[in-house]
RNA sequence: UGGCCUAUGGUGUAACUGGCAACACGUCUGGUUUUGGUCCAGAAGAGUCUAGGUUCGAGCCCUAGUAGGCCAACCA
């Protein structure tokens, strides 16, 4: 019996946290842990570095050590100030706090200086080819690469070359300095890699000062191991590199960091590339970078998806070593499962019908008491008007409804939300055909709270009065493509796109409590989905936006 | 004529490191309900890519295949 409950309440362990707790068992880096998340400061962090980002930040908060911001900025000529800012915002805003910033530029004169070292030591050489001939001579991963000609220059040559190119002697992509590894390595990283280039580029950070930059793989390994990361952590596409990331330690007798590779996440029915979601940008299918269908953070926090509900779906979906792609319905499930605790419920028409209950009198109405919050006590009640004139939701009434529509119709007999139960005594339409108006008589002795007919009836629908509603702008998101797999395709993803990934819905009712909300506010229209005042509101006519709709089993049995 | 990685229900992950394949999402039933939500109860769905081998016993180990991914930027 103990050992069956020893083995339920075992904690599950990804293979980087069982990797972690064997080397905490073994002692090695004198049991800490020390992480880092190591962006490119070249564009918006998606919820693809949203998984990184949890899983790096957790691991320090787990194991009890520490993680480090890192920018990567090697490229001047691809970075811009603009993106550390939201790339920290955005980390922030996730939960996340950051032990130190680094800038992998913090460590261009320590890298220089190894640069020298490995000339020295001759195991580095200045090329004087150009990249297009290098890349040729690279060979392919199934034929050996060629010996450059440059190949073997003295120490001494190499250093006074090398220097040239630092005091910016010489011109870009005339010359670079090439690790001198092995030109018939099966690993084509091995092949003598470019360590350092010329670009007489201005750094954000570090100005006029360099006009030769070191690699990713020059600059990445040894920024880790100055940092004392004990776990660095990156994505499979980086296996490869591994063995140089090694090479560099072993040969510049660095600490030994080791990188560890997992899959990075895909997500159905969208893209997670900086590249493909620049490209929608600029194409204009989408807004900008925060447009609420993006799978950008800024993005999905516009959109309402709440930190927690991010750093819970980046738990659900594990971390493992095998490419795949998770589905959009988890990451669903995991908001409405916050917001369904968090979010005060409102009353709100999107589509909407006026329905006069003619024997309620004319002028008159009054204040009904709502719960705010069923599943939260705490979060008290409100009061709404109720009068002769409402507004409910078109796809609520159905001429000819069939028997297992619950709502209204001819005869028909709902409940109005905390109001009474009315019953549907005919309807208006307007030339085109459409329904403009419903007729319904409510009985008063079935008001909310002082039923005392014992009445029952199926449906129970949302309304607004008309004298008090607000009118909004709702924005209805949907998947922004209609393939599931956009890895799977082989023409262009651009093609996917989901035409029908906004709906606007531009004269919403919606009751008068949510005039007074704030923008980012959150809530749930009953019988709706969860919502959010969008960040540029206006006062007089609120924007909102669904964050994601309510399960309904009502429309799944309709398809 | 290469190297590295991966393969478990529809999807994402587990399987105490060799012992009856589990969890979550999704799907389907039924119940409760003044949200067709939530919640509750339950069901279906994989025999672990294939073929051999080791073993009393293999999803885990070995061999050979097959399939998929990644690697040939002076990107990261």
């Amino acid at each position: 019996m103990s050992s069956e409950k020893e083995i339920k309440e075992r904690p599950v362990l990804n293979f980087i946290e069982q990797m972690i707790e064997q080397d905490l068992a073994e002692g090695k880096h004198d049991g800490k842990v020390l992480t880092r998340f190591p962006p490119h400061p070249n564009g918006y962090l998606h919820i693809g570095h949203a998984k990184s980002i949890c899983l790096n930040f957790g691991l320090a908060q787990k194991y009890n050590g520490k993680c480090n911001l890192r920018f990567d900025d090697t490229n001047p000529e691809k970075e811009d100030i603009e993106y550390i800012n939201s790339i920290k915002e955005d980390i922030k805003w996730l939960g996340f706090d950051w032990d130190n910033e680094f800038y992998a530029s913090d460590y261009f004169d320590q890298l220089y200086e190894y640069a020298v070292q490995l000339i020295k030591a001759g195991k580095a050489y200045i090329d004087e080819n150009s990249a297009e001939q290098i890349s040729k001579e690279r060979g392919t991963p199934t034929s050996p690469g060629k010996l450059s000609e440059y190949r073997d220059r003295s120490a001494e040559e190499n250093l006074s070359l090398f220097e040239a190119m630092k005091n910016g002697e010489v011109e870009e992509g005339k010359r670079v300095l090439r690790a001198k590894i092995d030109m018939a390595s099966p690993i084509m990283q091995m092949r003598d890699p470019v360590i350092y280039r010329v670009k007489k580029a201005v750094h954000h950070r570090t100005g006029d000062k360099w006009c030769i930059y070191p690699t990713y793989d020059f600059a990445h390994g040894q920024s880790d191991a100055f940092e004392k990361i004990t776990h660095s952590l990156c994505t499979l596409e980086f296996a490869s590199h591994r063995p140089l990331y090694d090479w560099f330690i072993s040969e510049l007798d660095l600490y030994p960091s080791k990188q560890t590779e997992f899959a990075r996440l895909n997500l159905s029915y969208t893209v997670v590339s900086k590249r493909k979601l620049k490209e929608l940008v600029e194409d204009g299918h989408v807004e900008g970078w925060d447009d609420p269908r993006m799978p950008t953070l800024a993005a999905i926090r516009r959109r309402g998806y709440t930190a927690a509900s991010i750093r819970n779906f980046a738990t659900k979906i594990g971390v493992a070593k095998r490419d795949g792609v998770s589905d959009v319905a988890l990451l669903e499930h995991s908001v409405r499962e916050d917001l369904n605790k968090k979010a005060s419920r409102v009353l709100g028409v999107l589509d909407p019908i006026k329905l006069i209950i003619t024997n309620y009198p004319e002028g008159q109405s009054e204040m009904l008491p709502a719960v705010n919050n069923p599943e939260d006590e705490s979060a008290g009640k409100r009061e709404i008007p109720f009068g002769r004139e409402l507004y409910i939701e078109r796809d609520d009434f159905m001429e000819e409804p069939p028997k297992k529509f619950f709502r209204l119709g001819p005869e028909k007999e709902v409940r109005l939300k905390y109001a009474y139960i009315v019953k549907c005594t005919g309807f208006k339409k307007n030339e085109a055909g459409a329904i403009e108006e419903v007729y319904a008589e409510y009985d008063p002795e079935t008001k909310s709270g002082h039923d005392t007919t014992g009445k029952k009836v199926k449906g129970t629908l949302g309304w607004v009065s008309s004298e008090h509603a607000v009118e909004a702008e709702v924005r209805l998101y949907d998947r922004l493509f209609a393939t599931e797999n956009l890895n799977d395709i082989d023409d262009d993803f651009k093609n996917h796109l989901n035409p029908n990934s906004l709906t606007i819905k531009a004269n919403a009712k919606v009751e008068p409590s949510v005039g007074s909300m704030k923008p980012n506010t959150q809530f749930q229209f009953e019988r709706l989905g969860y919502f959010i005042i969008d960040k540029e509101s206006a006062p007089d006519k609120p924007r909102i936006n669904r964050t994601v709709s309510l399960r309904d089993n009502w429309a799944k049995q309709n398809k």
